[in-house]
DNA sequence: ATGGCTATTATACGCTTGAATAATAGGGAC
DNA sequence: GTCCCTATTATTCAAGCGTATAATAGCCAT
């Protein structure tokens, strides 16, 4: 008796709550502090319940890292226009929150951390990387060509590697000490790198 | 009776063990799987000795996380030379072995996702992260000065923060998927990345 | 050689962990 | 309404955690 009264969810709606807790966990108290009970207090239900949607812990851990990739790819994969804007915005929306902020890294660092660890890991995390390149190189190739500067893939794959790089380097610097820079700073860093790497403007121009 | 035999090390000796056999353990088994336990087997020694050495684990660890910072930067900071082969060293240093292999991601990334949970941690990374950056900054304005474009601090600091992001960036890529890579292609792409970032050629000529 | 200091081992303790089990409450079908 | 299914709670368990303590072995000074 005087038992706790609960709302009995949509497994759907559950799993999800489940899977953000963790990550909030996670990027909180890290790897190691997002125990069972914990993220079950966070998601406002008992422990045990944890069980009755994964069948462990690590399973729960491995698919709230898929969505971690997920909503760190999909953002960037989703812009719109010609090249020269889907160019700009890509590195814009990569540099700046949502995706830029001091949680985002901590999950990403947990995660790659175990990737030496767990080799569930490890494959979502190349899945995730080769997607995220491809998107990037496919955008510099419609992008050289628009500029009458059309490259082999095998160009096309170097200026990928460089520019992921570069966006993957000061995404990191900006999550991790986003006060030592100004507002907007490292965004305008990245794009006069870029126009410096492909020896073309991306700026906004009035060309039509 | 029937004692295990044992060699009596000398403090500095054990301490610097330990901590290797702590870093070990971070990047074999993650941060959760590096016990006291586990660090203590690999180290050859029993668990009770850790706190003989460090006034807790945690205390440990961090010493451990300033030899991962300190490995990382010395190599870089000690280039010689002229301006341009420092510059060319320092990236070369970067992204080949030892700098860059598993093991260095694995406690870098391991460390970095504590930088939120540990203010100890992520004042050590903070105090790493400038001196690297200042180190490349100096290095840019030598290099810069010498091939007749002097450059102020604002232009370097800009230059330091996009070449420091991109070492970075090309480090983690190379670090978490070496195989994806030709031998020697993320420092080819690295140096004509610097290249065009700078507009100056940084390649060995013979210009005596 | 031997006495004394301490680095090291060995063992135990209290706590937290992920997981297993049993009891119960929510809510749709009828 | 009442029955039935199952999502959820409550409780328990063995294993492993970091730490504390006491016994002992190595080794230097004498």
């Amino acid at each position: 008796m005087n038992r706790r009264s609960f709302y009995r969810a949509p497994e759907g709606e559950r799993r999800h709550e489940l899977i953000e807790a963790t990550l909030d966990c996670i990027s909180e108290f890290g790897l190691k502090g997002a125990t069972v009970r914990q993220i079950a207090l966070r998601a406002g239900v008992t422990a045990g319940l944890v069980r009755h949607y994964f069948v462990s812990k690590d399973q729960m851990v491995a698919e709230a890292y898929r969505a971690v990739i997920a909503s760190l790819t999909e953002k960037a994969a989703n812009v719109e226009g010609d090249p020269a804007t889907r160019l700009r915005d890509f590195i814009a929306i990569n540099l700046t929150e949502p995706v830029a902020d001091s949680r985002s890294i901590s999950l990403w660092a947990a995660f790659i951390s175990q990737v030496r660890v767990d080799p569930v890991l490890a494959e979502i995390h190349r899945d995730g990387y080769l997607a995220f390149r491809n998107v990037l190189q496919a955008l510099l190739a419609d992008f050289l060509a628009a500029n009458g500067r059309p490259a082999g893939p095998e160009e096309c794959r170097r200026y990928a590697i460089a520019i992921n790089g570069l966006v993957d380097g000061l995404w990191v610097e900006g999550c991790l000490a986003g006060d030592l820079f100004r507002e907007g700073e490292l965004v305008s860093i990245a794009m006069a790198s870029v126009e410096a790497l492909l020896g073309l403007p991306i700026k906004k121009t009035e060309n039509k």
